[in-house]
DNA sequence: CGGCACGTTGAAGGATCTCAAGCTGAGTGG
DNA sequence: CCACTCAGCTTGAGATCCTTCAACGTGCCG
């Protein structure tokens, strides 16, 4: 597995740990219950507003959502991308922290935030589950930042690749990457200019395989191995 | 509020308020109880490894605490600064997921984990709290992540002086920092130059003061306006 | 067809990193 | 009291990388 390559090399192990997540094929459209609403939003749509008052947290079934927040020079930071499975703006926080908007036509489950407190006093596994995923999400901020940190491009870039691929690789190895350049470059704090040269470059050194621009497969070797040489 | 939650039922005396970030002068020698322990640790020891097996959490009683994740190319980012009132290393994960190391001298309380998720089984109130804390740090983490976007340097120092300003400054307006310019810098993601040649200009632009090297006083107005001009 | 969003590529300029040297203050030992 | 050491801080100069501005290409859609 990737984790002990890594490790055995003495490498922040890589970003396996993403939001708040389960395995994508723990997501079933699940009966419905009194506490949960199922919704679908359409790509480019807003779920929230950063500072809108948190009625609600929501988790992933199907699709992409970008988690926003707006910088004073007009810049934006996108703090981190949910797929199926993860849990989005869960916090005792009276206002949502971040927007969150649609990058592809989702499903998603709603819960009453009100309800959290309830369930959590009555049902101990949704309690310890709830628990493991927040500090999951937290465990995610941490693996950012050192993504962040990373002072090269070609480094952030091959840092996030490698994330996604734990993260979304379809069974054929394939990987899909739902958002924009411009969205992964407000990801990792560079210009979208920036992130598209990386990607070219790591195409010409035959890192990545791009067919499509939102399907890729990486060579998971060369691309640890920049790593490493960085 | 869930502080009082928890103080009531499980800490008859007050050890501060159970929050990330309690006010340093409600911090009190708490008696010692049967779940935790109160210890000290000189400045530059370590606290625990990250990939240590995560026995204990912690809170900062007095001192200062950095949180070091470990790069790959040598580099260590630090994720946090953690001050008096903070709650280190609380997380579900079942190892450690950074290093932590006294920058001062410290007094610290200790708690046992498994009590903890005992504590979460049996009592609500307790599982909402705990809940409230990482949802907390998540908070924290999106904030620095913000910080860490702003691609100007003087951006992210102007931008943690004010955070510190909020977090750290004294009855007189003054503000120590515990840690030194290397710190900063890898908690910005910057060379340690590049920090100490902002403090300068900062400095010639009146917009701090700094007598001493961990001891300034800042302009609020002129720093936010130097994030606005960005 | 035109408009538009997204992506790529080039060129120039600027900010930061790196390397290197010197400075300051605290602690130590003579 | 002084010299010495060492860690942390500052400053300079050059090289490097990234950003910015600009132009162009592509695919989609009305």
């Amino acid at each position: 597995m990737l984790q002990t390559a890594i490790q055995s090399r003495h490498i922040q192990a890589p970003p396996a740990a993403w939001s708040a997540r389960t395995a994508p094929n723990t997501v079933k459209t699940a009966p419905a219950r009194s506490f949960e609403t199922q919704l679908t939003v359409k790509a480019g749509e807003t779920i929230f507003h950063e500072g809108d008052e948190a009625l609600y947290f929501y988790k992933v079934l199907s699709g992409a959502v970008r988690l926003v927040k707006a910088v004073a020079d007009g810049h934006r930071q996108i703090c981190d991308f949910n797929l199926p499975g993860d849990l989005i703006g869960f916090s005792n926080a009276a206002e949502h922290e971040f927007t969150a908007e649609a990058i592809q036509d989702c499903t998603l489950m709603r819960y009453r935030r009100k309800d959290t407190n309830h369930l959590i006093r009555s049902d101990a596994a949704f309690a310890c589950e709830l628990q493991a995923l927040t500090a999951k999400g937290l465990s995610s901020a941490y693996a950012h930042m050192v993504r962040l940190c990373h002072r090269s491009a070609h480094d952030r870039l091959a840092w996030f690749l490698l994330a996604m691929s734990d993260r979304a690789e379809n069974d054929d190895g394939w990987i899909d990457l739902p958002m924009t350049r411009v969205d992964i470059a407000d990801y990792l704090g560079l210009a979208h200019e920036t992130v598209s040269r990386a990607f070219t470059q790591l195409k010409k050194s035959s890192a990545i395989v791009e067919p499509t621009l939102n399907r890729i497969k990486i060579d998971r070797v060369a691309l640890e191995d920049k790593l490493d040489a960085a």
